[in-house]
DNA sequence: TTGAAAGCGTTACCAG
DNA sequence: CTGGTAACGCTTTCAA
């Protein structure tokens, strides 16, 4: 009943030869007639003879065996560990339904794959042996230059780490959090907010995008003497909010960037439970989010929130096709998403 | 440069021949070696010659040649339109992360595949022309007969769509949505509610799971001649919670379950704005949401919200495995969770 | 302990 | 216009 490996026997699928049996022709012309290459060369009796076959036998063609005739896959790798969603927000899943089927589009397959981000090497031995067309990782810390020459001499076309910069040989996917930070300093600088606190989540893996917005606002207050910017942790508990609260009066603190909707929410609420005032009359703490979810503009005061106008997932999948249509491109940085400030009554 | 396809040349991986060649010794030993066959077969000395040859080449088996030697793929689609996150929640992407990497550890591929829900027969000719060893579809409507018999004569061990019944040959998968519906309706009915609003949300892709709630409530109700049920259009905007917080009066309603914990906090905000007070008291409007988000937790009154306990990601990955390997197991449903109401003060 | 060879399903090439 | 043949990279049986 079962086989040494512990499988019962499935039935064979059908072969393009059981096909070609049935259809009393040969191989080849069931290869012609599947791959529109039987105009001018398999008449349309055989032709019909052809797919009457298949349809009987429900034959289709077998992609392991089409690429490795090939010699080139077209898998396109998408590695996203599973901290990814909180960092690139909750509209990860959207982008990513939709990049995969613009690349289905183009006539790849998209394959998302967890990455063990403690073993590049590992990753990238695992992933290679799906010989994809392309890599693309979302993840810090990105691959190495090994990793990355791994993959490249198993074949892959194009390689895409996230930036700013990556390894030789790779492109790089640029998604600056710190122009976040940057934008959520400036808009509260210009508001005359000169001592403000950015919230660093507790929560694991969101550090590689909360150090980079931390620095960005850094960036902006450089250009103010009379600033300060604190690093404030916190997680998303009622109780952690809480104890950053408690903190609050001796921080002194008139403006917050928050890290996201989420974390913005969980703190405005404690602040105002603790009888502060939120909005940006003098006086108050200037709060903002990001990511302006409809969360934004329910909570109240309405909350100011940095947004991530992101590349259309299409344009991504176009920018891999290129690529991998053309593998010696130079290596080059490519935006992600730029990110803008909505003005609400928060902050 | 490029050749009739539009393709670069690409430099030619490394095969196992090359690698046997500089290791001085046969193809078969190198696989032995890659595959753990070598105990007892090859020498100590033959070993090290060959992984120091794999090192140096950069080698990596190639899957596909492998699959297709073996017979039998590695690969486990899951299949999900763009449309699965909001019917399966902001969890959707922490799930399918934990499965993916449960799968990996099981020695299978998770590939996750958009489905032209419109054709389910060509969605199932693409899948079929990679030999998945499992297909799992998330979305409505669930795979027909056909597409289920073409699977599984391409050799798809286990076919499972969503339930509550699946074609022949296939298993159920189970997220019965009307128990939510249901726990909500209870939960409603037991605090003395009679007249019950449901949220119908208007973004598509929705509806797979909002009808199936609102039976669920309708079947509550069942048990108590004096309750009715009213199902509410609500769009994720401000604008559609103002127009309908405008028929409030009319309708009558002294509850709501407003599908999930977002719809929940628009409605809310709406009702509140407009002068209606929220809570389980008499003369107020009880209103519960759904996902138990930590937003639940922060409106004010707290929400109450109907929790879904999700199947844990690495158990679904071994129901895949356990079925991959007894094909003939005869189909059956398997529940992906239940549900449960976390009472608080809203409702 | 190692090597030679067959075969998995597909497609490109080249005779017929 | 059609069909045979070889080759893609790998695993495995069999023989040495």
């Amino acid at each position: 009943m079962t086989d040494p490996t512990g499988h019962e026997a499935v039935p064979t699928p059908p072969t393009s030869a059981a096909v070609a049996r049935r259809a009393g022709v040969s191989r080849a012309t069931v290869s012609y007639v599947f791959n529109g290459q039987a105009a001018g060369r398999v008449g349309a009796g055989a032709q019909a003879r052809v797919r009457a076959a298949a349809e009987e036998l429900g034959y289709v063609p077998h992609a392991a065996a089409r690429s490795l005739r090939a010699g080139r896959g077209r898998i396109v790798l998408l590695a996203a560990p599973a901290d990814t969603a909180p960092v690139f927000g909750p509209l990860f899943a959207d982008f990513l339904a939709g990049f995969q089927s613009a690349l289905h589009r183009l006539g790849y397959t998209g394959v998302l794959h967890g990455a063990p981000a403690d073993a590049p090497l590992d990753a990238a031995r695992a992933w290679a042996e799906l010989r994809p067309a392309a890599v693309l990782t979302l993840h810090d810390p990105p691959l190495d230059a090994s990793a990355v020459d791994l993959l490249k001499r198993a074949g892959t076309a194009a390689v895409l780490t996230p930036g700013p910069q990556a390894p030789p040989g790779a492109h790089a996917l640029l998604l600056d959090q710190s122009e976040a930070g940057r934008r959520a300093g400036a808009h509260l600088l210009a508001a005359g907010r000169r001592r403000i606190g950015v919230v660093l989540p507790a929560e694991p893996g969101l550090a590689a995008s909360a150090d980079p917005r931390l620095a960005g606002v850094r960036a902006a207050a450089a250009g103010h003497p009379d600033a300060a910017v604190h690093p404030l942790d916190l997680a998303l508990t009622e109780e952690s909010a809480a104890r950053l609260v408690a903190r609050w009066p001796a921080l002194g603190l008139d403006a917050v960037f928050a890290y996201n909707d989420a974390y913005a929410m969980l703190l405005m609420r404690a602040l105002q439970d603790a009888g502060h005032a939120i909005g940006t009359g003098p006086g108050r703490i200037a709060v903002v989010g990001a990511d302006d979810l409809l969360l934004a503009r329910l909570l109240r005061p309405r909350l100011t929130s940095v947004r991530t106008e992101a590349i259309a997932p299409d344009r991504l999948a176009h920018l891999v096709d290129t690529l991998v249509r053309a593998p010696s491109t130079p290596p080059a940085t490519h935006r992600l998403g730029t990110f803008r400030v909505v003005p609400r009554a928060s902050g």
